[in-house]
Parts: C-alpha cells; structure tokens; sequence
DNA sequence: TTGTAAGCGTTATCAG
DNA sequence: CTGATAACGCTTACAA
C-alpha cells in the first residue's frame, strides 16, 4: 500500500484524466502542444487532485534550477536587509526563487555556499567579502557563476556590482570642505570590507589632494555601539574634527548621539556628520543625517543582468554604479 | 559528446575511483559501511573531481528536502529582519536550508507558497498575517505543516507561535497607569495584524477593567511616518493623553520625534511612551523607547520544536511566548 | 564489505 | 496531437 502523504503525481493526474503522463507534462510545461479538449480533462483532474508540478526532476534533467543563493551578513544591519529586500524581489518577479544564509565569519561563509551547491542553484550572490581561495577555486571550477554584492573581489571569475565608493568619498570631502571644515575626521568599517577600505581612500585622497594630510580617525564595525565608541575616542583624543565623514549610517547614528548627548558638540554646528547607506534612520527627524544612497534596486537589476549575461559569454564583469549624496541637516 | 559544464556525479567518481556508484553514495551518506580502503580512494577521486553531491535526487526518493519556505514581510520593518534572522540561523545550525519570499499582498503571499511547494519544501513559516482560505484548504490536504509566525490563524491545521500579545498590553497599561496617567492613547497597526489588535485588546480592556473606557487613537500601519502622523493627529484633537501605547516600535519612533520636535511635547514629562518590538533603534540614545521585547529566539525554537513534534503527531500546536517589557527613559 | 538493479517524477525524443 | 521510452543522479533493497 502507498504512502498516503505523497503529493500527488502528474502519473496520479495521467491516469484519472484518462490519458499519457506526457501529456500531463505538457499541458503544465506549456512547451509541445496539447489540444484544447485534453488539456481540460488534464486541468480538471489536477485541480480535483490538488497536484503541484515538481520542479526537482526538470532541474535533473539539466534545466536551470531558478533558484539563486544569496549570502549575506546579519540583517541587525539595515544595509543587508535592504540588499535582500532588493535582490528578493527583483528575483521573484522573474519566478526565482532565493536561497538565503546570513552569516558572520568566513568558515560559515564556505559552509553555507557548500550547501547552496547541493541544491544546484543557478548562482551565488555574496555580500560579503570573503571567500577563502579554496573556495573561490572549486567555485571557478564548477562554473557556477558568482557575483559579489558591494565587494570588490580579486578572486579570478568572479563578477562584481559596486557602488562607487571611492568616487563618494571624494564627494564627502569636497562637501565638507565646501561648507568650511578644516579639520576631518572618519570612521573606519571592519578591515575585511573592501568597500569601507574604497570610501576611506576616496576621502583621504581628496583631501591630500587639497593639503589635507591629518585625518583623524577611528575603528568601528558598523554597528551604531561602535560609532558611539569611535566618536567618543576621537574627541577625547583632541578638540575634535570639523568634518566627520562615517563609513556607514549605523555608525555615523551613534556617532551623533554621542556627540550631543555625551559631549555636547552640536551638529552641524560644531561637526558636520555624513553617513553612508541612505538607512531609513537618517531621514529621521532626531536625525537628519547627510548620507549616500546606494541605489540598491539598481544594483539588484545590475545582478540579474550581469547573471543574464554570464549564461552566453561566460565572462565575469564588473560594474559600478554611483552612490547619490543626499545632504541634510546633519552637514547643512 | 557530454557537456562540458556538466558538473561531476557520483558515477563519474566511481568511475576514477574504480568503485561501484553505490559506494560513492555509502561514503558520502554515512549510510551503510565501506572500508577505509574504499572510502579513501573514493575521497581523493572526488575532490579531484571538484564532486558535490547532488541532494535533489534523494529528495526524489522521499527523504526530507531539508528546506523550509519562509514568507515574510518588507525587510523595512526591523521586525521582519529579526525574524528572517532568527529562523535562518536556527536552522541552519540544524543543516536546514530557508526559501524566502517577501511579500506586501495577499495574492503575492498565495503565489509565493505555490512557488515555494515546486521545490517540496518540507514545511511553510509564514510571518505574514493573510492566508486565502482556498490556499489554506489545498494546503492542508497537502499536509505540509504551516507555522504562523506571531499571527494567530484561524484556518484549521495549521500551528502558530506568537508572542503574549494580550498580556503585554496590559501590561503596558499598567505600567502607564502605575506612573500616573489619567488620559491613554494607543496606536493602531494595520487592520489585518492580528498581533496589533490583540495589543489593543489587552491594552483596552485593562484600562476598561481600572475605570477608563475613554482612549485616544489613532491608526498607522507600522510604519514610522505613519507613527508620526498618527502624533500628530492625537495631539491636533485634544491636549494629548499623558500615556501612549504604540502598537509597534517604528511607530513609536515616529510618534516621539514629532512630539519632540514638531509639537514641543515633553517626553516623559508631557507623556510617557511604550512601543512594542524591542528594535535596536529603541536603545539608542535618541530615543531609550520603552518596549516589549518579543524573544524572536525562543519563537524560532519553538517553532522548529514545532515543526518536529508535527513530523510525528500531525497535530497543529498553539505556543504563545511572554514579551518583555524593558522600560526605558521614555516612560520613567 | 561490495556491486547490481529498481525506482523517484519529471522532460525530451521519437514514432505513430 | 499523442503516447512510449530513455534519461537525469541519486538512495535503497537485495544478492554476492
């Protein structure tokens, strides 16, 4: 006796609609022909069944999966929340579907991409940095196509879509100055973000350009405790910068409440602040921070089009898109 | 000739390990037993072959497919975020991997589902509020356990864990009432949020049971300009309530801010609030919120214990997990 | 401990 | 347009 519990199978639907299984295939394929009469009989028994397709066996058959794997890290940070947001969305309306892991040190990492494998997805998206040369090595082999999200990635094959952080960085600086500061100050990102390293390097190299060569600056880890600490260290250290330029929002956030809370410095007044991320928080009115939109969405289409790409030509590509400074108060 | 881009399969190792394709499978399954001998010379075969086994054939043959689809809101909402993360690990210290789908309408959610059961998802945790009661009905016949995830759902055969709704809002009421308010307010969350009206709920019939049957509100739908809209019409028609009760954080958030700033309201001089969530953003500085923390942890343990215990009983179960109300500065 | 062979539920190919 | 039939890559008896 058969399992009560089994879905039922286009086989079940074949034989109480009185005809071949392939036909069953075919009417729910919508490839081949079905005349309009079977395919009635077909939907008709299949409703009565409550048979759901199988995706499994096509995917055997060497049809693309549709689904993809997205690695990020934890969603405390709005940032990643909002890269799933995009990414989920953009996926599901072409019928994909998303395999997610959110993950916090680099074994995870590889872990995680392991068991994405099993499944056969049709491709790894990462938002985080790392990837051990082991991995990027077997990933290569396999010619599963990989993108970074946000992360320059010097792995061979691997394609990547980028806000364009060092031209941002720049950007800070040159408003700062503009507005009269004459001091800098930043706030560091984790050392294992290359997209923190890029808006550090744009800012620090503009200013040098312009006779600028003391920045003072302190460590974070994205979080808002971090920026809170860093604020704090720098004007503990000293009278304090003019300008503060963060390398994200959630830390520029505790940045400022440090500062006119604890401290008292007052923004703009005293420092301006600018952020980076456009996290729903800086629009806040307790807030108003000055930040950099990602235009995430667009990064998200620039996704699926490089993935798009990948199938014909097989070549990893880069692409960058720029990052808007939305100024408000926190820099007016 | 075979394609070149097909990845290596359990026969081809076999094949360079000079082994039948059963052994390969007893090696990877931990099935079964092999010899050392066997075992090493299958091991060195397949990574020299860069082999991962492929887990959709064993789905095939019955086993679990080790994948649960998630279906939750806008990752806007922190809620949803803390949500998304706390099942995700959880799971994924269990070998389990999540299917998300994010969704802001009821025919999106239904769609999501049927994508979802393609792939045979062993079980649906919905964080959504909204299930068509013809997607329940094919859903149960299908007999896949559905977990509402902080909803309480009426559709029969399906389980859910929610947080104490009830209680908490009581006990937010309490709490004002302790502090000395006289005139209450409340937040409404979206009309279809069953966890917000059971916070209503709670919240009123206290205040009703102590003597005040007249409470200001006013409806927002979770979002923080909703909150601050929702402030402003409160305080536009009267002189205020002296104790607000939001029915979630980023509500709360909105409302404090236009208080503060566009009303000239003291807080917790002029009013004290309480928000529900417990998001990051009530900790900080700017705000120190009081909330109820929902204990997302527990509710994801307890809805793997769930998903467990169904796997035997095929019963649906009930869980409800008590809120924590952290009072902060906002109502001190 | 091994290998052989029969499925699992589709899609794809190919006659009719 | 339709129906056999052979894959797809595993797991799982069963036999050796």
């Amino acid at each position: 006796m058969k399992n009560i519990h089994r879905l039922p199978t286009s086989t079940d639907v074949a034989r109480l609609a009185g005809v071949s299984q392939s036909a069953v295939s075919r009417t729910f394929s919508r490839r081949g022909s079905v005349s309009e009469q079977t395919r009635a009989k077909v939907v008709a028994a299949a409703d009565q069944l409550g048979y759901r397709p199988n995706a499994l066996p096509a995917i055997m058959q060497g049809q693309r999966s549709q689904m993809i794997a997205l690695v990020t890290g934890r969603m405390q940070n709005p940032f990643y929340a909002r890269v799933l947001q995009a990414l989920t969305n953009a996926l599901q309306q072409q019928g994909q579907q998303v395999l997610v892991s959110c993950v916090d040190s680099d074994h995870a990492l590889d872990d995680a991409i392991n068991q994405s494998m099993r499944y056969r997805v049709d491709a790894i998206v990462s938002a985080l940095a790392v990837i051990t040369p082991a991995t990027a090595a077997s990933l290569s082999r396999t010619g599963i196509p990989v993108v970074a999200f946000n992360n320059v990635q010097n792995a061979p094959g691997v394609s990547s879509v980028n806000s364009d952080n060092e031209t941002a960085g720049r950007q800070a600086a040159a408003h700062l100055m503009t507005r009269g500061c004459q001091h800098f100050g930043f706030i560091h990102g984790p050392q294992d973000s290359p997209a923190a390293r890029q808006r550090w390097q744009g800012f620090s190299v503009y200013l040098a350009e312009h006779g600028v060569n003391d920045i003072a600056s302190a460590c974070g880890d994205f979080s808002y405790q971090s920026g809170a600490a860093a604020a704090l260290q720098l004007w503990r250290e000293g009278s304090g910068p003019q300008g503060l330029f963060c390398a994200n929002d959630l830390m520029a956030l505790g940045a400022m409440d440090t500062l006119r809370q604890t401290l008292g410095v007052k923004i703009p007044d005293d420092v301006a602040v600018i952020g980076y991320d456009n996290t729903d928080a800086s629009a806040w009115d307790a807030y108003q921070l000055s930040s950099f939109d990602q235009d995430i969405e667009t990064m998200a289409k620039e996704t699926l089009a490089i993935l798009e790409h990948y199938r014909s030509s097989k070549q990893s590509i880069v692409r960058t898109v720029p990052a808007l400074l939305l100024a408000r108060a926190s820099s007016a």
